[in-house]
This record gives C-alpha cells, structure tokens and sequence, in this order.
DNA sequence: GCGACAG
DNA sequence: ATCTTGTCGC
C-alpha cells in the first residue's frame, strides 16, 4: 500500500519562491523606475541540455475581471502536462511599456496552481525588446529566477526588415546598433512573430524553441494553448 | 504639437 | 486586449 502511494506523482502544487520583492500597485513613473532597476539583473545564458516541461503563459481580460492560463507541454509540444488557470479583478490598466505590472500579479497565483514545473516559460509579449528593455518576459524570469523569453505578435520598439516569406526566415529587430530580438515566420507566407530574450537563456536558443514550438501555427503550442484557455476556460478540442 | 503604443 | 460578420483560401 505504501509503495503503491509512492509510486504515484503526490506533488499537488508547484513552490514557487519569488527572487525580488516590490509593490505592483505603483504609479507608471514608480513602475518605470522599477523596471530600469531590475533590468541590470537580468541574465543571458544558454537554455538546460535538459528540459522536460516548457510553459505558455498568456493573459485574458473581460468586464473588469484578468484571467491567467499557464499550459505545460513537452519540450517538443507534443504532449500537454498541465495546465492552470487563475481568475481574479483587474487591478491595473494597461499602459504600453507596463504589460508585466498588469499581467503578472495574476500569473503568479496561477503558476502555483501547477503540478508540474516547467524548466522555461515562454511568454505572450516581449522580453528585452521593450522601451527600458525590461519587458513581460524579463520581470516573469527574474521573478521566478527561471528561464523566459517572449513571443510577440506585434512591435513595441525597435525596427526591421521584413524576413523572407518562408518560414524559419528571420530578421533582426534592432535599436540603432542594439540587437533587440529577431522577427520570425513561423509558418510561410503569414506574418512573423517578435521573439526576444527575456532572462537566463540566448536568443538563438529562443528562436530555436520557438520555431520547434510552432511546427503548424504562427504561435508557438505553449502560448497558442494558453491563450485558448484563457479566453475559453479550458483546453481546446474533444473533451 | 503629432504620431506610436506588447496585451 | 475587446467589440464584431462575413469572407477568401488551403
């Protein structure tokens, strides 16, 4: 009877311990200052050889009330392993450059809803290409001290050629000489996502998941699923 | 003053 | 993001 409990996955929640402390109810000039502190902390290196989870992390609004969805799949996507969502008041508008004082008090509770911890998170929105360079994707990963990078569907800053037409085709998308994230064409002829570097991992190595990610839509599983969730409740497809 | 502006 | 109908193409 014992052995038979042990062998079962007994983990109901995932710990998460944040690795910095501010307040997220603060005016934009405060919530700027905050970003521009925290920036100097971020961290690019290259992702784990080994990785077993990956999480999509998106965020929905609807008559005053911010719902969370995180989705964890396999490192090729083929597989969900969980999911979580997390519904709560909007307590902040959105102002360009301060997606993460909005989002991410909701995220927060939903990633402790998780039985399984992903090893990267990948995000709807940017990470380093942002006005103080400290987009969503950087305030999560500093936050969680966990690989993170974002996957934007439009541009915040910086500018860039268009890539190819073909998918896996790239361009970079930059401020002046400041390399910001890369534009990619996850599927030909539709148009290309804004990937950008977030907190412990290269940009090479987020285009790289990002494209392995996306073998048929235009956003990658993780944060394609999520987003489902988070309008619709639950995952798509029977069930 | 005017245009831009992740989700 | 959200508000909304039909429509073109694989």
């Amino acid at each position: 009877m014992v052995g038979f409990r042990v062998a079962l996955q007994t983990t109901t929640t995932v710990d998460w311990p944040l690795h910095h402390e501010h307040a997220w109810d603060l005016p934009p000039r405060d919530a700027a200052a905050v970003q521009g502190r925290l920036a100097g902390q971020l961290v690019e290196s290259p992702l784990p050889t080994s990785i077993d989870a990956v999480a999509g992390v998106d965020v929905s609004v609807c008559s005053g009330r911010v719902r969370a969805a995180i989705v964890v799949l396999a490192p090729d996507g083929s597989r969900v392993l969980d999911h979580a969502v997390w519904e709560g008041d909007v307590c902040y508008p959105y102002v360009p450059g301060l997606l993460s004082f909005r989002e991410i008090p909701a995220v927060i509770p939903a990633l402790e809803r998780l039985s399984v911890r992903p090893q990267v998170v990948l995000c709807d929105g940017h990470g380093r290409a942002h006005p103080r360079r400290f987009g969503l994707a950087c305030h999560l990963g500093l936050l969680l001290d966990l690989p993170c990078f974002g996957v934007a569907k439009t541009r915040l800053v910086g500018t860039h050629d268009g890539p190819g037409r073909l998918r896996g085709s790239r361009s970079p998308l930059l401020d002046g000489d400041e390399l910001l994230g890369t534009v990619v064409r996850t599927r030909t002829g539709v148009k290309p996502v804004f990937v950008s570097v977030g907190h412990r991992v290269t940009l090479g190595d987020a285009i790289d998941l990002t494209l392995a990610l996306a073998p048929r839509y235009r956003l990658p599983e993780p944060t394609r699923l999520a987003h489902h969730v988070s309008r619709s409740g639950r995952l798509p497809g029977p069930g």
